[in-house]
RNA sequence: GUGGCCGUAGCUCAAUUGGUUAGAGCACCAGGUUGUGGUCCUGGGGGUUGGGGGUUCGAGUCCCCUCGGUCACCCCA
């Protein structure tokens, strides 16, 4: 059969699993330094959660979920973002009035469409979520946490795009606003857009058609039309984020593609990656996202983070991603007697908090020495007959060759130091 | 989902206007070296040229379909 993965897939071998698993490490370190708490939700969900949230005319839910009918002939969808689950099991365990929630995931996202570099069908997310707080210090943590995720990788060559799409009190008057006066362009539209004008006007401006544009440029703004609160708000957000120092650019036609969305939009995007790959990723306010659940008013703000997109992002700009460390020592047991001696010792160094590989079969002192070698290990521990007649082992660097015959004990400790005898 | 480009060994690539047994480097395995790896030398395994069909005396090369990748678009992560 075919052994490659399904269209839109990736497998991760090493080292790429390796990379991956570090992004986990560093992101979930992160998230906890900041307070937020791990979470996870089911891989499917009943397909209304999305059709409800991400809106009729979303992309996801016109052409992109991955939906299912099971034995019972309900619908599911395989989650194709993350913060509507996390809502929703937010809400499931409520009781009383909504309290402030921060919470982090890691885990993989599923959306249908043609696959092409750093865009999958399956990928997978870092994603952070403040529920129950409606203050800009939200809007800006999310933003300074997912800045110092990116910086702390080594990246550097990416911007801010940040924007306010108002709320349910200054958008209605807006877009009516900015129907009309795309109605008033619409010959200079293309095609594709002008049925659209009625159903979801904002996102006619984010096109990327210089015509378009144009039109964009000259079209009222939703920054110029916020009411007194989202005025406000905004402006504490920018201000948050000077005060540290990170520098966002204000982007009128920045939209997001999701329904639940209000107020505080933003987007990090990379300067290395072709167009069409380089949102690292976006976030922004969703104030209305519980009651469309049909709870009460939640106030919530986070972000999804493609980690695919990440590693591309550290490729492209030259930067080594961070991995998995190597073993410690590769243990190497020479015939049946320093073969034992070799388990014994490797479950020493183990216990003593060291990782620790060897080979399962007895070869030649030069194949295992080879084989300890590709391992990456720091150091070669040798059991032969001669160390295990004398109860000692042989502790070989393998960068160097510098080696020397010792009791396990101190050998134990000389490769947890890293170092050569004082 | 729409349009363009590309598919030769695990990877990077070669193969005369269509011509005989599809090659090389790297990687991998073995030996030189039965207690010393990473260097070096020698040898070896590995391909239905993405898959299927067609044209032709003859197809890696030309045509069609299909699968996959990739680029642009839609949109995002």
């Amino acid at each position: 059969m075919d052994l490659s993965p399904p269209r839109g897939t990736l497998d991760f071998l090493p080292p790429d699993g390796d990379r991956m698993l570090a992004l986990y490490d560093r992101a979930a370190g992160l998230a906890r330094s900041y307070g937020y708490r791990y979470v996870e939700t089911p891989g499917f969900e009943r397909t209304e959660l999305f059709s409800l949230t991400s809106g009729q005319t979303s992309d996801i839910v016109t052409k992109e979920m991955y939906t299912f009918k099971d034995r019972g002939r309900r619908s599911l969808t395989l989650r194709p973002e993350g913060t509507a689950p996390v809502m929703r099991a937010y809400l499931n365990r409520l009781s009383g009035g909504p309290s402030a929630f921060k919470a982090y995931y890691l885990t993989r996202m599923y959306r249908y469409g043609r696959p092409q570099a750093g865009r999958y069908r399956e990928h997978r997310q870092f994603g952070i979520e403040v529920f129950g707080v409606a203050g800009a210090t939200a809007d800006v943590e999310t933003i300074a946490v997912g800045d110092r995720f990116l910086r702390s990788l080594g990246l550097s060559r990416y911007h801010i795009e940040l924007n306010s799409i108002g709320d349910e009190v200054c958008r209605p008057a807006y877009r009516a606003e900015l129907i009309d006066y795309l109605q008033a362009n619409r010959e200079r539209l293309r095609d594709e857009h002008r049925d659209r004008i009625e159903e979801n006007p904002l996102r006619v401006l984010y096109c990327k058609d210089e015509a378009c544009r144009a039109i964009a440029a000259e079209a009222p703004k939703i920054v110029d039309r916020l009411c007194g609160p989202c005025r406000e708000h905004f402006d504490a957000v920018q201000e948050g984020l000077e005060d540290q120092d990170i520098k966002a650019t204000l982007t009128p036609t920045l939209v997001r593609g999701l329904d639940y969305y209000t107020r505080t939009a933003y987007e990090f995007v990379s300067e290395v990656l072709s167009q069409a790959q380089a949102t690292l990723f976006g976030g922004g306010r969703y104030d209305r996202l519980a009651e469309a659940l049909g709870g009460p008013r939640v106030p919530g703000v986070g972000f999804g983070m493609g980690l695919e997109r990440v590693l591309l992002a550290l490729k492209d700009e030259g930067v080594e991603p961070p991995s998995e460390p190597a073993p410690d020592a590769f243990v190497v047991g020479i015939g049946e007697v320093g073969g034992k001696r070799a388990r014994d010792v490797a479950r020493a160094l183990r216990e003593a908090g060291l990782a620790v590989d060897r080979s399962f079969e007895d070869r030649p002192l030069g194949a295992q020495l080879r084989m300890a070698d590709r391992s990456e290990a720091r150091y070669a521990v040798i059991v032969g007959e001669r160390e295990a007649a004398a109860g000692t082992v042989t502790v070989r660097r393998l960068a160097d060759g510098w080696q020397e015959t010792l009791p396990l004990d101190l050998a134990i400790e000389r490769i947890a130091r890293g170092g050569e005898p004082g």
